[in-house]
DNA sequence: TTGATAACTGTCATTATAATCAGTATTATT
DNA sequence: AATAATACTGATTATAATGACAGTTATCAA
């Protein structure tokens, strides 16, 4: 795809703000006043050398017509996540609109501080954690002895009930096969990466 | 917020659909034509009632000005889910790129056909599926012996692992203090909602 | 039975918007 | 040096689209 000038990555760029913003597209009088042109036909330029370079498609005659074309390509952004179906009512599909309780979607409960991680090992079966999930863990330099957090000892990440206290942490698995770990903070390099506070598992 | 008739539904709905579809919201005309009305007024008189009722927003005087307000609230959707760390290198902080894995989001593993239900009960902790998890379910109206699926069973929806022969469905919990449920289907109504092929939980 | 809401028709003035024409000046590309 | 693409002005035209007015009919609840 051509690249954009710096006045058509600027008009392209506001086109887009405005679909974030106002829900839809701009007209070309209303791309001229931003920028202060005197004639929509500028504007009228710059979506031809737009479309032209394939950033927007330019429906004739329409009102608004402009669509982008990367944003066409992810209509799945306008998506809402995982309806949550709660009471089902007799005999309706299960889509019924009256059944919604909302969408379930990542983003809802995590912002940028957040990462997954994919667990490896059945050492916390018993707190729920698989081997196979991915959980989700808010970043954070310390956690309450006794929560479940990620930390890295000496370069490796694990998933454990952990303890800390002057000299050394424990980390306290979930599975009554296994022991607790013990890490001496002056020998081994340890830190806590987040707190788990999600869980994500996929059911084959 | 008030519920919609279903004309009001309708026209919510194509609007929607022409969001998608063409990256814009239709004008009255278009919805007249669609729906066969020989008067936008029509449309207005519907439009009117939806923005009443809180379902869209309506920009006096625009062309296409009509918001979705479900939709304007989901600005965050240009959002990548939640990125998955793999390795973790020592020393580096957790969100380095080095150590991206990919991002975790829902709308990745699963289409329009899944929905989420909140489980409720400890019937399933044996299977991994605990009281206040979401399991996601893909819509289907019929699984194999053994799987685990959600079930409608006299309007009431019950995640269990399912069996079915032609006179009866047998719902086997995951909890060795909780019996297997047997369901006469001459005398009960019955039927798969789906199968359940994903779980998200949130830890406090 | 009165009133409110929903669901329509049909017409029309007004404005919003796109699109075209005829230019000028500047800045790359061959 | 010639050519094309970029970046604009200013004016005009045609049409796209909204929204208001004046009605009709049907339904449902007080």
């Amino acid at each position: 795809m051509d690249k954009l000038t710096g006045k058509q990555q600027n008009i392209y760029d506001y086109i887009k703000e405005c679909l974030n913003n106002e829900g839809y597209t701009p007209t070309m009088r209303e791309i001229a006043d931003y920028f202060g042109y005197n004639s929509t036909n500028t504007v009228n330029d710059h979506l031809q050398a737009l479309a032209k370079k394939g950033y927007i498609i330019k429906k004739p005659g329409a009102a608004r017509g402009i669509i982008l074309t990367d944003i066409s390509n992810e209509t799945v952004i306008i998506n809402k996540g995982v309806p949550i179906i709660g009471r089902v009512a007799a005999g309706s599909p299960i889509s019924a609109i009256e059944n919604l309780d909302g969408y379930l979607e990542l983003s809802e409960f995590y912002d940028e501080s957040h990462f997954a991680l994919h667990v490896r090992g059945d050492s916390m079966i018993d707190a729920g954690i698989w081997n196979g999930d991915f959980v989700i863990v808010r970043e954070q330099p310390v956690i309450r002895n006794g929560e479940i957090g990620v930390a890295i000892v000496a370069g490796e990440a694990t998933v454990k009930r952990i303890s800390i206290n002057n000299k050394e942490a424990i980390l306290y698995p979930e599975n009554e096969f296994y022991s607790p770990i013990r890490v001496d903070l002056s020998e081994t390099e340890f830190r806590i990466a987040g707190k788990v506070v999600g869980l994500h598992r996929v059911i084959r």
